[in-house]
RNA sequence: GUGGGUGUAGCUCAGUUGGUGGAGCGUCUGACUGUGGCUCAGAAUGUCGCGGGUUCGAGUCCCGUCUCCCACCCCA
């Protein structure tokens, strides 16, 4: 039990652990890399209305759930709590703005003072790619589903469910939302306190509601797209239609309305059984994102996706991940002059290459064979005074017990283990 | 933010009606002076989450607090 424990919400990657995560990291590079995007890294922190203006004041995100700090100047800083807005923000500077096509994602920490749950942490990760400048088209929307779709099918991960669903223009809301608080306002007695107050501050977010007083209701209300213009709800019908070309299953969820209020056209979540109550291991859609000191909004599609929520799956599907790098030659030490000339023979194995593990206690042959084949090393070299005498030694080859003499050399080890790779 | 569960050795967990804290695994040492895994023998290790209270005496009972887990909520 530590003596210090870190903050709620947070926790520690040990090495073992890490393997899992470089695996996700180097898969998402390779495959986003594979559709032209390239990575950007932007800061941790941003100025707070980076995050008010870009995700909406009236998102729970923003109205409880950042960590916000000033600095020594009384600016307001906030923790970043998802990763399009400060990407949006680097890109503003760009000719993104202008129009021209930006591809990139990121990967890192996202920070959201919630309570910890499964699968919910407040520093947790997420991996995600951006499609910024062009304008809305639906082959972007679509390209951006199949991408997602490709990262998982490349770290294992199946059995997922693709939702997807239309949020239309801001011209095609006022007809929906008047429809929707017709349909609500009536049973409004009945409904919960929170869709009470939503029904004026954002009735969208009532299709959302999971409370069961609510739930008869939510299904019973009309369809929003219904009320798109045509043309929005010509726009879904071909992202629909490219996806069924590419035979990538969805379903189309009218309720599907997600939390942050710069969507625009699709939207998409995938979700995963056996995760618990935190299904969703990745969301995202089309956006148009209004950034402080820019006139117009900057358009993009895009999505993030969960990194732990996406280890816990990969986990329940029985997928392993690559076991902790193991030393490839132990060299034990007996006495003052071996333990001198392993330390430096060590140093010319790594420089070419090839990891080493050493004693500097050069405790007894015992514990350093035990070391050994605790660590799992390959091989072992046993240097005493006599192997220095001869400038010659065993490589023993731990899993199979065999001894093969060898030159007490940097080309004489890296010789033996060559060929000894060969004969296997 | 609300509710439920939980917290004992590095890990997984026992701990009987309150009476000087245990097991397994792991670790360390050793079993014909320089060869691991198996076996055997020994050893080390805990402010029993933290703070109060009741009591002659609290890991055990009471109160508070925190963590973690689970759910609500929200999302990734």
């Amino acid at each position: 039990m530590p003596k210090i424990a870190p903050p709620p919400g947070v926790s520690d990657i040990f090495p073992d652990e890490a393997t899992a995560w470089l695996q996700l990291e180097s898969a998402a590079r390779k495959v986003f890399g594979l559709y032209g995007f390239g990575e950007l890294r932007t800061p941790i922190f941003e100025f707070t209305e980076v995050f008010q203006r870009g995700l909406g004041g009236e998102t729970e995100v923003v109205q409880k759930e950042m960590y916000t700090f000033e600095d020594r100047g009384g600016r307001s800083l906030t923790l970043r709590p998802e990763g399009t807005a400060g990407v949006m923000r680097a890109l503003s500077a760009t000719d993104a703005a202008n129009g021209v096509e930006h591809r990139v994602f990121y990967m890192g920490p996202m920070f959201r003072g919630e309570r910890p749950a499964a699968g919910r942490k407040r520093q947790f990760h997420q991996v995600g790619v951006e499609n910024v400048g062009r304008a809305a088209s639906p082959g972007l929307d679509a390209e951006a589903i199949a991408m997602l779709c490709h990262f998982l099918e490349e770290i294992g991960i199946t059995g997922f469910n693709l939702l997807i669903n239309t949020r239309g223009v801001a011209s095609d809301r006022p007809a929906a939302e008047q429809a929707l608080a017709e349909h609500f306002r009536p049973h409004l007695a009945e409904m919960c306190d929170d869709c009470r107050a939503r029904i004026d501050r954002n009735v969208w977010r009532i299709l959302d509601c999971k409370q069961a007083c609510c739930r008869p209701f939510i299904e019973s209300a009309p369809d929003p797209a219904q009320f798109f213009s045509a043309e929005s709800r010509d726009y879904f019908r071909k992202v629909c239609d490219l996806l069924t070309e590419q035979g990538i299953p969805f379903t189309v969820d009218p309720r599907l309305v997600r939390g942050l209020d710069y969507y625009v056209h699709t939207v998409f979540e995938l979700t995963h059984s056996g995760l618990g109550a935190q299904n969703a291991i990745a969301g995202g859609g089309r956006y148009e994102l209004q950034l402080p000191g820019l006139r117009n909004p900057i358009p993009g599609v895009g999505f993030a996706a969960g990194m732990e929520r996406l280890l816990i799956v990969r986990d329940a599907l029985g997928v392993t991940p690559p076991p902790a790098p193991v030393p490839k030659v132990y060299l034990a030490s007996l006495g003052d002059a071996a333990l001198a000339f392993n330390t430096s023979f060590a140093a010319k194995l790594r420089h070419a290459g090839i990891s080493a593990a050493i004693d500097y206690d050069a405790k007894s042959m015992k514990s350093q064979m035990r070391a050994a084949d605790r660590m799992k090393a390959e091989y072992v070299i046993v240097v005493g005074d006599s192997e220095l005498e001869a400038q010659s030694a065993k490589l023993k080859h731990m899993a199979d017990g065999r001894e093969i003499e060898v030159k007490l050399s940097l080309d004489g080890v890296l010789a033996a283990l060559a060929a000894d790779a060969e004969t296997k």
